[in-house]
RNA sequence: CGGCAGGUGGCAUAGCGGCGAUUGCAGUGGGCCGUAACCCCACGACGUAGAAACACGCUGGUUCGAGUCCAGCCCUGCCGA
């Protein structure tokens, strides 16, 4: 059994399988269910390490592939790692490269040793194996660290599925084995499998033998639909073990994330809101806020009155898109800290609400106010 | 006053005589899901598509056809007095 996390299951809803829970990691505790910002190159964009902290953010994400082209990993490790190099002392999640296979998917090859990339920097030809990718992420140094996988694209077909989802179990056996410290750091395998569930059960049934100190479901919420990543949420969760941490990968939308918990999962990370908010998006209690909208342009009062964020505290909606129209850094910094905080609270209100079992009472509420059809 | 260069969307630009006129910025709206993303898409605008009419400074002319060629005029910029 890993020394670098434990998992405790606190408290289970009643009426779904949403659940309450606790990981603890060398650099802390982190409660579950937890959305995880993404910090790809050792910064969540537009944003401090301290300001990250503010929202509620309990645990980052950072890439394997970005940091291997730049600066390399092993810059991060002389620099005594990625929470000394990027100044974040709190729980690290390095994502193993996998998702890279499948969006830079136009500029590598895929074999049974890894993925044969063309960098998107300088074209230099990297070739990412499990072994390499443990290698870098062993390097980084972060709290949890992810087996390589390949997240298929949605449309590929079942015959290209069964096989890519065999070799990243293939592939996890080999990422066992290239691990360095499983002390230190605990190493999640990634169930895929794709939208067949038989395959999905094949996935999980080998990977789950491995007793890994926790699992994700990769290869969703990549394009597909949301009744079909409902239909994976459905059964899939399940058949990972129940007392490991489960993570969805590349959620983050209210939606997906009420659908992930309350089929069982307790980890999910996204790019949303970080991006969304450099594209002059907000997400708030009453729904998505455009910045850019005309109709802001003399609405002085906050981006939504019912946050506690510094941006809603401080800034109107007037200013925010005066910032945003002049193409000012500060309204991404604005924005992103407002989203961040934004999921933050809302694992915090989920997590309340299974303590007091009635996730599907918060789920309902929530949904009539951001999903409510008026304007 | 003379010489030269120009006048095309809000601004800036492209445009062998076939234009229902280009591109960028600005504008309006939309998208974004394990970050090749301060990015991408659409639309409107000069310039009219229900019909008719007007038409790239203005007025004429040449031509089957003129933003494009010609003439005059108006305006702008630069240079010289």
């Amino acid at each position: 059994m890993s020394k670098a996390l434990e998992f405790e299951l606190l408290n289970k809803d009643t009426r779904s399988k949403a659940r309450r829970g606790r990981i603890t990691t060398p650099h802390g505790v982190i409660e579950t269910p937890v959305f995880m910002p993404v910090g790809t190159q050792a910064t969540v964009k537009a944003m401090k390490p301290e300001d990250v902290e503010k929202t509620g953010a309990q645990i980052i994400l950072a890439n394997t592939y970005h940091l291997m082209l730049r600066p390399g990993s092993d810059i991060v490790r002389a620099a005594g790692g990625l929470h000394e190099f990027m100044n974040w002392h709190k729980p690290i999640l390095t994502d193993c490269g996998g998702f890279q296979v499948f969006s830079l998917g136009h500029m590598r090859k895929i074999t049974e040793e890894g993925a044969l990339f063309a960098s998107h920097i300088d074209g230099s030809r990297h070739m990412l194996s499990p072994e390499k990718s443990i290698q870098v992420q062993n390097d980084l140094g972060a709290d949890i660290i992810m087996a390589f996988d390949e997240c298929a694209p949605p449309d590929a077909d079942r015959e290209y599925i069964a096989r890519s989802q065999a070799r990243t179990t293939r592939w996890l056996e080999r990422s066992i084995e290239a691990h360095q410290n499983p002390d230190r750091q605990a190493l999640f395998g990634i169930m895929q499998g794709g939208f067949f569930r038989d395959l999905r059960e094949e996935s999980a049934r080998e990977i789950v033998k491995f007793d890994l100190p926790g699992y994700a479901i990769g290869g969703i919420s990549v394009g597909e639909t949301k009744e079909e990543y409902i239909g994976v949420l459905e059964y899939a969760p399940d058949l990972l073990p129940e007392n490991k941490p489960r993570y969805v990968m590349g959620i983050g939308t209210p939606d997906y994330i009420f659908e992930a918990v309350e089929h069982g999962v307790d980890m999910f990370d996204c790019v949303e809101p970080t991006r969304i908010a450099r594209h002059g998006m907000a997400m708030t209690s009453q729904g998505r806020v455009s910045i850019k909208n005309a109709k802001y342009e003399r609405d002085f009062g906050p981006l939504d009155p019912a946050c506690d964020c510094y941006t809603c505290r401080h800034y109107s909606r007037a200013y925010l898109r005066h910032l945003f129209k002049a193409g000012e850094t500060m309204s991404h910094m604005l924005l992103t800290e407002h989203n961040l905080r934004f999921l933050s609270r809302l694992s915090e209100n989920i997590r309340k609400s299974i303590d007091e079992d009635r996730f599907l009472e918060y789920k309902e509420e929530f949904y009539g106010r951001y999903y409510r059809r008026d304007k």
